[in-house]
RNA sequence: GCAGCUGUAGCUCAGCUUGGUUAGAGCGCCUGACUGUGGAUCAGGAGGUCGUUGGUUCGAGUCCAACCAGCUGUACCA
């Protein structure tokens, strides 16, 4: 007997399905995320999930095909969509458009999913979660300054204690100034340019050896895979390495090593000779610093770090990286660094391609998803497991219309409260239907109680705890532990009294 | 994309080295003991194209090849 071929029930890579814990935890997250971009005077705008394909600048370069890592579709009129991959080029084309109505510099925030078709690893999926706030309109190092408290403060709000996040703050113009100095500027090395960025930001997982190969002539990992270098002479090299990824940056404070702006800033300055372009990203640098110093914000929440890199296309200025410096072990006992977070920078030039007008602008992103996997992990989110509605159990099938009426006065009260849907036929399926559902209690009306014209709770929590204590099943059915009648008048006050019990009013 | 590892019940896995009747375990699920009560216990039951295709062989879950999928690392990552 062939059996039908069964559809395999399978979820894509990449994607998950979210359950009510992870829902409740994004929730908190989202809100709490929200209460501090708010408090900062930002204001909610929310663009969809797809655009034109050029809005999003993903084009192939001579090529009228989008990039792979999008997903990308033709309209019906043959034009290219795209699912949105990030929320700031959305927010570039929003602010274009309706330029003339927003009062400037706009202040914005969003959350929202987007979408990448990479492949995807651990943490890392192909839709994922991300709150974007946004200036628009000020080229002002305030405004960069700003960005940098509030991913503190955020950080501070969700429940991350200070010293176990840091943010760090770099800028472009020092990198690029320094590989002008080099000789590697101008247009025909920008690919050049792009390795040497792209090996400085491997910097704290292949350490200073790793990069020095990749400034090189290249490297090959563990598994034999070998990774073209920049192809940068010694000397070259030694100005990199001696500008940026050897730079001190701990200071003695209070007797004890510490990692701080200052430092980092006394040596910058020492490599002024590095040029122009070098010296304007120090001098943006400074300012950022003076004003989070006179804001309060110290190195211990904000710190200048001049090897990181972000974004490499559209990042103009300023940069900025939140950073999870609290360190803990997977369910299978392996160390699990988090790193990155969050980040953002100045990207003046991505709202001016759709204008004939330069717009400076700045902005930072929480990756959310990632975010809340590291706090799930260390335990500040979904601890609690969510407590269900009370059941009120089906006796008698003729009399569903009198428990449907107890489930109306429940909820009337507000009480979270459903009617068991099953079939009713076995009655300790229904107890253990609401065992699975996590309910607080059930409520019971059988003959008996019908025509004394009461109703039996039973308090499922303290009933699981008694149960510990019995062993045999007649006694265990017998004292039918943490069970109670009461008037049928009375349900609502009864029920109210278990929730109390348990602290869930 | 490149490399390594892994595909056996709903889940976690054993069996593969050394090919040999009916492919196992734990957990979970269903039924009953228990026609008015969750848990525990006991008894029973359902559930498998051994990732796919081809090859070697009298005989393949086991050996070989290709492919597919997953995991891990690496590359890319706006």
């Amino acid at each position: 007997m062939a059996k039908p071929q069964k559809l395999k029930a399978r979820l894509p890579r990449g994607l998950a399905d979210r359950g009510p814990a992870e829902i409740a935890a994004t929730r908190e997250m989202v809100e709490a995320i929200r209460q501090v971009y708010e408090l900062y005077g930002f204001e909610p705008v929310e663009t969809p999930a797809i655009e034109y394909t050029d809005a999003l600048g993903k084009f192939l370069p001579d090529q009228d095909r989008p990039n792979e890592g999008v997903f990308s579709f033709q309209d019906d009129d043959e034009q290219w969509l795209s699912l949105r991959y990030d929320l700031t080029a959305p927010l570039a084309r929003y602010v274009a458009e309706n330029f003339q109505n927003l009062a400037l510099p706009y202040r914005s925030y969003r959350y929202g999913w987007v979408f990448r078709n990479e492949k995807p690893g651990p943490g890392r999926f192909r839709q994922f979660m991300q709150f974007d706030a946004d200036t628009v309109g000020s080229a002002s190092p305030a405004a960069d300054a700003e960005m940098c408290m509030m991913a503190a403060d955020t950080m501070e709000r969700l429940g991350i204690p200070r010293g176990q996040y840091v943010v760090k703050v770099n800028n472009r113009k020092l990198l690029d100034g320094i590989m002008e100095s080099i000789g590697i500027g101008g247009e025909e090395n920008a690919g050049r340019r792009l390795t040497v960025l792209r090996a400085i930001d491997k910097l704290d997982r292949l350490g200073v050896v790793g990069v020095c190969q990749l400034l090189g002539s290249g490297r090959k990992d563990e598994s034999g895979d070998f990774t073209e270098g920049a192809e940068l002479n010694e000397s070259q090299i030694d100005t990199i390495v001696r500008a940026i990824i050897n730079a001190p940056t701990v200071d003695a404070v209070e007797g004890r090593a510490v990692e701080t702006s200052d430092r980092a800033l006394r040596y910058l300055r020492a490599n002024r000779h590095l040029g122009p372009r070098f010296n304007d990203g120090l001098d943006e640098l400074e300012a950022i610093n003076d004003l989070l110093v006179a804001a309060g914000y110290a190195s211990d929440r904000v710190r200048i770090d001049a090897a990181v890199v972000r974004g490499l296309e559209y990042y103009t200025g300023p940069v900025y990286e939140v950073e999870l410096l609290l360190e803990t072990k997977d369910e299978k006992g392996r160390p699990v660094r988090f790193g990155s977070v969050g980040g953002g920078g100045r990207y003046d030039g991505l709202v001016s391609r759709f204008m004939g007008q330069p717009v400076p602008a700045t902005g930072f992103s929480i990756g959310v998803s990632r975010l809340q996997a590291a706090l799930t992990l260390i335990g500040k989110l979904g601890a609690k497991k969510e407590t269900g509605p009370v059941v009120v159990t089906v006796f008698d099938r003729e009399r569903i219309a009198d428990y449907q009426q107890m489930v109306a006065k429940l909820r009337a009260a507000n009480i979270r409260a459903e009617l068991y849907l099953g079939n009713p036929k076995n009655f300790g399926n229904q107890l253990k239907y609401a065992d699975r559902r996590n309910a607080p209690c059930v409520v019971i009306q059988g003959g008996d109680e019908k025509e004394k014209g009461e109703v039996q709770i039973k308090d499922l929590i303290e009933g699981a705890k008694a149960a510990a204590a019995i062993a045999s099943n007649e006694e265990w059915r017998e004292t039918r532990p943490a069970q109670f009648a009461c008037k049928e008048s009375e349900l609502v006050e009864k029920v109210r009294e278990v929730l109390a019990r348990h602290g869930l009013d």
